[in-house]
DNA sequence: ATCTATGGCAAGCCGA
DNA sequence: TCGGCTTGCCAT
């Protein structure tokens, strides 16, 4: 390590100083190689026949936007510069004149000019007169104190960050394919035929005209094809001095020992450092791969920098907060030139100067991805859990610690991690990276920061957008708030902010031949039926006030359009009347069933959040009254419903928000409701499934329900819940197997005998202490730093407090597995516990809870089992002595 | 700079 | 001992 680093000379001229360093350095060592690291420099075409826009950016240097486009031809990145002249901007609604009297503004060093502009007042549904104050970096504008927003009384659209500004501006169709003639940016042409429209537009023959526009739009997006990216997934691995603690990637302390690099084209590489006393190992890897040593870690961060240099798009599995930050301080610590680091840190991300870095770990840990696009299908958020639950992969166990490992486990070990990565993204026909740009497309969010931002920011993003296009004024959050107000119904539960949706009381019991209907998306239909937009809602007419919400002293605008009715109601059509149904469509080509399938499950992402953040205090257009006019409508629907399906004459044993149990109706009573629905609530109600039988207790939000394949719908119930030990788990499923198989009422006592067999071996198993320390643990995570449980010490945090004395590290997210125990505490962490000290009796109350919430409605009862129980086991444990 | 919503259940904590 | 509160996980 060197004795002076940059930090602590205290200068600004740093390229000076590092040179100097180095020379310094290199008397020190001398000879000391320097290998080759070329400082990036971008190099701009003025003309391309056809490229997609990955990136927008601001570039500091020409002071000008830029754009990093991907041309499928050479699958290459290509640069482009503003040259437009866009300038960065705010609005203020004072007059030029009022805006020159402002003292340090017109005499800014940033400023430029005042332009008098007009802009549609959404708010207030009237045109206004704006003024625009011009600067000549984004910096003047805003994110300096002295900047100008800081200067006027109330400035608007001055927090939109400048490279989304200009894509509003050029109204860029980020993930879209354009051209560079003559050095101009032109979009390249619509690829859908004259003949392919008007087929789409026949599909939606009923809808509005502005409805019909926006499809028009979104079908457009959708149509254009969507390139293959060549893309790279790199991971390093770093000796760490005390094994259970993962290296700080700020220190960058210890060398980097190994790396791996996994190209979309099948190309897999592994570079080793060189280290006294390592071993070869006896592992073979595959013999297409590449593996390669080194003597100097220098050298491998120049192979890094090359491959940093060429992808243009790079994956990792958590390089914003390790991997490239890691390599970022390494290379600053080993005396390397700062412009020679192909990395932009930021504080959070880590950016490249040539490609796109895209963090697996953020986009998959984004919750609407998790929950809509991979129906909850991994909920631990290691690399290996997501692997495993996605590919049926995970990574490779280690028996010893990383600096321990032969060269040939290292690099065993390494390159999977890369290559599960890669895999992430290619699986299914390559449906991550078809999400990722179809999201681009309608958010017209630049790739870096859409697989790290969440659904609120694409909403926002895409409303700022046709803001933009349609000369409104993007308003002021509080101006909303101000002008709309707070929520009016009070919320069930505590705390919460509004009212929200009807869980129909269940009717326990076996139901035989139940029908489950629902609204097709009943929140953004409920937005496009009726209306529903932050502009729309409490509008300023007199003549609208009439036009009131069920339930609410609320009101909706019948004058004009709301424009998230008209984005969302879109999206919604297009979804369910095109993309869904081409999705299914066998006649089609796989392929293309397959691509229309990603489509329809990004609009769904979208669609499921959108009423979401109408309601989050964070959404730039938060409006609550809004939010709670959607549940609100939402309860007419359902209570309408249940009370129509009662006057037929239909049983309705159980609902929650969206949807009805109809207990054995028949086909024309079903049609009748649904006809109903049509004509009288202006939604789609369809028949979402039906179970052979279904069985409920009394509780809300627990049920199972029996298709007539015999497969088992599960919800709620303890059973399934992610928590609980595995042993419960297994038995559970034996009594949900023993349930599928039930076809008729009288095939019900075969199914309980299987289950009173089942309940008892478990408990016998416990009582016998058969169960091993896994089996028996619970899997609780860690929602929040431990220091911040103040109020209440949950036992999986006492576990965790035992493994942090034990010297363990535990953070945000991590599972504690953690056994009950006869000790004062009454848990331990499985790593410290033996199985002796396990409470068997607190196991056994949890079977019993577990089975509990099912044995009312089949008659059965747990004290009962658990007596017979008692007594075998007093035989069996009589037999064995 | 970042963060979609509310309803519902089980279990355990903790102060009255 | 009781009941409100906290926490995690799930349904929609």
């Amino acid at each position: 390590m060197r004795a002076r680093t940059l930090e602590n000379l205290n200068v600004t001229n740093y390229e000076a100083v590092e040179e100097e360093l180095f020379t310094e350095q290199q008397e020190r060592d001398a000879p000391l190689k320097r290998w080759e690291m070329p400082v990036f420099k971008a190099e701009y075409t003025d003309s391309l026949s056809q490229a997609y826009v990955l990136s927008v950016y601001y570039d500091g240097e020409s002071r000008r936007a830029g754009l990093k486009l991907y041309d499928p031809e050479t699958r290459k990145i290509h640069f482009w510069l503003d040259n437009t002249r866009h300038l960065p901007y705010c609005l203020s609604d004072l007059s030029i004149d009022e805006l020159t009297a402002i003292d340090g503004l017109t005499g800014h060093p940033g400023f430029i000019e005042l332009q008098a502009v007009k802009k549609y007042d959404a708010l207030e549904d009237r045109e206004i007169e704006m003024t625009k104050i011009v600067a000549k970096d984004p910096l003047s504008i805003g994110g300096r104190r002295s900047s100008i927003r800081e200067k006027i009384p109330k400035a608007w659209e001055a927090r939109i960050r400048y490279y989304d500004c200009y894509t509003f501006d050029r109204q860029l169709l980020l993930g879209m394919p354009y051209k560079i003639v003559k050095g101009d940016l032109v979009a390249d042409e619509d690829t859908l035929t004259r003949e392919a429209k008007d087929k789409i537009q026949n599909l939606f023959a009923g809808e509005a005209p502005e409805v019909r526009a926006y499809i028009d739009q979104w079908s457009t997006l959708f149509q254009c094809p969507i390139p293959s990216l060549r893309r790279v997934a790199v991971d390093i691995e770093v000796t760490s001095a005390v094994e259970t603690r993962v290296p700080d990637p700020r220190e960058a302390m210890n060398p980097i020992i190994a790396t791996s690099m996994v190209d979309s084209d099948g190309g897999r590489r592994v570079l080793l450092l060189r280290r006294e006393g390592v071993e070869e190992g006896t592992r073979r890897l595959p013999s297409d791969v590449d593996v390669e040593y080194y003597d100097d870690e220098e050298a491998i961060l120049a192979e890094i920098f090359k491959v940093l240099l060429e992808y243009p798009v790079v994956l990792t599995f958590n390089g914003d907060d390790f991997d490239l930050r890691y390599i970022y301080h390494r290379a600053m610590n080993l005396g390397i030139r700062r412009e020679s680091i192909p990395i932009v840190l930021g504080e959070r991300f880590a950016h490249l100067t040539y490609g796109i870095h895209v963090d697996l770990y953020k986009f998959f840990f984004n919750r609407s991805i998790q929950i809509y696009a991979f129906s909850q299908k991994y909920t631990e958020l290691s690399l290996d859990s997501v692997a495993k639950a996605i590919l049926g992969v995970g990574k490779v166990e280690l028996a010893t610690p990383i600096p321990q490992l032969s060269y040939s486990d290292l690099a065993a070990y390494c390159l999977n991690d890369s290559e599960i990565t890669l895999q992430l993204t290619s699986f299914d026909d390559e449906l991550v990276m078809k999400l990722i740009q179809v999201m681009m497309r309608i958010t017209k969010m630049r790739m870096e920061d859409l697989t790290r931002q969440g659904v609120s920011s694409w909403i926002r993003n895409l409303m700022y957008f046709e803001h933009r296009r349609l000369s409104y004024l993007i308003p002021r959050s509080d101006d909303i708030l101000e002008s709309k107000g707070k929520a009016t119904s009070e919320a069930i539960i505590k705390g919460k902010k509004f009212k929200g949706a009807i869980v129909v009381e269940p009717k326990p019991g076996i139901h035989f031949n139940v029908n489950v209907l629902d609204f097709a998306s009943l929140y953004p239909s409920i937005i496009k039926v009726h209306n529903l937009s932050y502009e729309t809602i409490l509008c300023t007419h007199k003549q609208c006030r009439t036009n009131t919400i069920p339930g609410l002293p609320h009101w909706i605008c019948k004058e004009r359009k709301g424009l998230s009715s008209l984005i969302i109601g879109s999206l919604r059509d297009t979804r369910v009347k095109m993309y869904k149904k081409m999705a299914k469509d066998r006649s089609l080509p796989t392929n293309l069933q397959n691509l229309y399938n990603v489509i329809q499950l990004t609009l769904k992402v979208l669609l499921n959040a959108s009423y979401g953040v109408m309601g989050a205090a964070s959404f730039n257009l938060y409006c609550p009254p809004l939010a709670e006019a959607v549940t609100a409508i939402g309860r007419y629907a359902i209570t309408k419903t249940v009370e129509k399906a009662n006057a037929f004459g239909i049983e309705v044993v159980y609902g929650d928000t969206d949807s009805v149990f109809l207990k054995a109706p028949t086909p024309s009573q079903v049609n009748e409701l649904l006809g109903w629905s049509e004509e009288e609530l202006g939604m789609e109600l369809e028949i979402d499934k039906v179970y052979r039988y279904a069985v409920f207790s009394h509780l809300k939000k627990n049920y199972l329900g029996v298709y007539p394949d015999g497969k088992v719908d599960i919800k709620g119930l303890m059973g399934k819940k992610r928590h609980i030990p595995a042993f419960l788990k297994r038995s559970f499923m034996e009594m949900v197997e023993a349930l599928g198989d039930v076809q008729s009422p009288s095939g019900f006592e075969e199914a309980k005998q299987r289950i009173r067999d089942v309940v008892r071996t478990c408990y016998k198993s416990l009582k016998g202490k058969a169960y091993s320390l896994d089996d028996l643990a619970l899997k609780v995570m860690i929602g929040k730093p431990l220091r911040r449980y103040v109020k209440t010490t949950p036992q999986h945090v006492k576990a965790a407090n035992l493994l942090v004395e034990a010297g363990q590290e535990i953070k945000t997210g991590d599972i504690i597995s953690f056994v009950k125990t006869t000790n004062a505490l009454g848990v331990k962490p499985v790593q410290l516990a033996s199985i002796r000290e396990v409470d068997v009796n607190k196991y056994v109350e949890y079977l019993k809870s577990t089975f509990e919430q099912v044995f009312d409605a089949l008659d059965l009862d747990f004290q009962e089992i658990m007596g017979i129980s008692k007594l075998e086991s007093f035989l069996w444990n009589y037999e064995d002595t």
